[in-house]
DNA sequence: TGCCAGGGATTCT
DNA sequence: AGAATCCATGGC
């Protein structure tokens, strides 16, 4: 899609089922969030683009997200980067029509589909973030999560304050690899997500991992699964988040589990033996099937 | 307060 | 290969 362009703004336009309240909801889910800001109706983060502090807010209007630049005008490659950041973060691109086809005839789908629909799979398009947050959430609540995201981010990502709040970007693999160990323990991240975020850093830091490779591989789960620290549910989570994977699937995810739980209106949470069973008719769209899921927990 | 949390590696059968 | 066990720490 081609962006429409002026001196003061920058569109984008959205498909016809693309809800925006709805992705805000997503976005919303946690007061802790700190690589983003919610104002009223308004998206704004900070990003770094080729070393240099990059400050856009995101508004909804008719068929169309607005991107304005509220601290410097930006140069057109800039433009371009952050219009190319938020189609691949609100997932612009993914036909879902398949998906709701499909939903239409499952009975666990069917009415998350019609409370959500226009939800896209709000992604996380930086691969060094996507891992990193894959890690820290395991075995953990998500509120630790985010409280050890959020002193990660505010003790080595760049910032800029613009109306008297502050924005961060998310640290770079260069400067996690250069850290010693303790400084992550600090965080109160365990000793082995320590040595797990370390070793992303390091492959990522030397290019040895990168997230245009990866998606030209023909088994990235494979070669997700290699790097120390993800296992299946994390490789699928970032499939999911970061790669566009439709067919991903977290299946050991416990908010997966408790989602279906309370649809089905269980006593107990589903096994995975059962969760394969009730899936079989999401082929090709688990990815959609979990977001979705997800959304109804909040 | 004990169980649980958007798991994974390691060690045991 | 599949099943236990350890890791570690805060939330509720």
């Amino acid at each position: 899609m081609k962006p429409i362009q002026s001196t003061r703004y920058t569109e984008i336009s959205t498909p016809a089922d693309f809800n925006y309240e709805e992705c805000l909801v997503h976005l919303g889910r946690s007061s802790q969030e700190n690589l983003y800001r919610i104002k009223e109706d308004k998206v704004i983060k900070l990003l770094k683009i080729d070393g240099e502090l990059v400050l856009f807010q995101l508004t909804s209007v008719p068929g169309a997200l607005r991107i304005e630049f509220p601290l410097n005008a930006p140069t057109p490659n800039e433009t371009k980067q952050v219009v190319a950041y938020i189609e691949d973060w609100f997932d612009l691109t993914t036909d879902l029509q398949g998906f709701y086809e499909m939903a239409e005839t499952d009975p666990i789908l069917n009415p998350v589909v019609q409370q959500y629909f226009g939800l896209r799979v709000i992604g996380v398009p930086d691969l060094f973030e996507a891992l990193v947050w894959a890690i820290m959430g395991q075995q953990i609540n998500l509120t630790f999560a985010y409280t050890l995201k959020k002193r990660f981010v505010e003790s080595y990502g760049d910032s800029v304050v613009y109306e008297g709040e502050t924005y961060w970007t998310f640290p770079d693999p260069e400067t996690i690899v250069a850290l010693p160990f303790a400084d992550l323990r600090a965080l109160q991240l365990t000793g082995r997500k320590s040595e797990y975020i370390l070793g992303i850093a390091a492959v990522m830091a030397t290019g040895d991992l990168d997230k245009k490779r990866l998606l030209q591989e023909p088994d990235m789960e494979s070669k997700l699964l290699e790097i120390r620290g993800v296992g299946a549910w994390s490789a699928n989570y970032v499939m999911m988040k970061c790669l566009h994977d439709a067919s991903a699937f977290p299946l050991a995810d416990v908010g997966l589990h408790n989602a279906l739980k309370a649809q089905l209106d269980m006593e107990r949470k589903p096994t995975l033996a059962e969760i394969t069973e009730l899936s079989a008719n999401w082929s090709g769209w688990e990815a959609y099937a979990t977001f979705y899921l997800w959304r109804s927990l909040l």
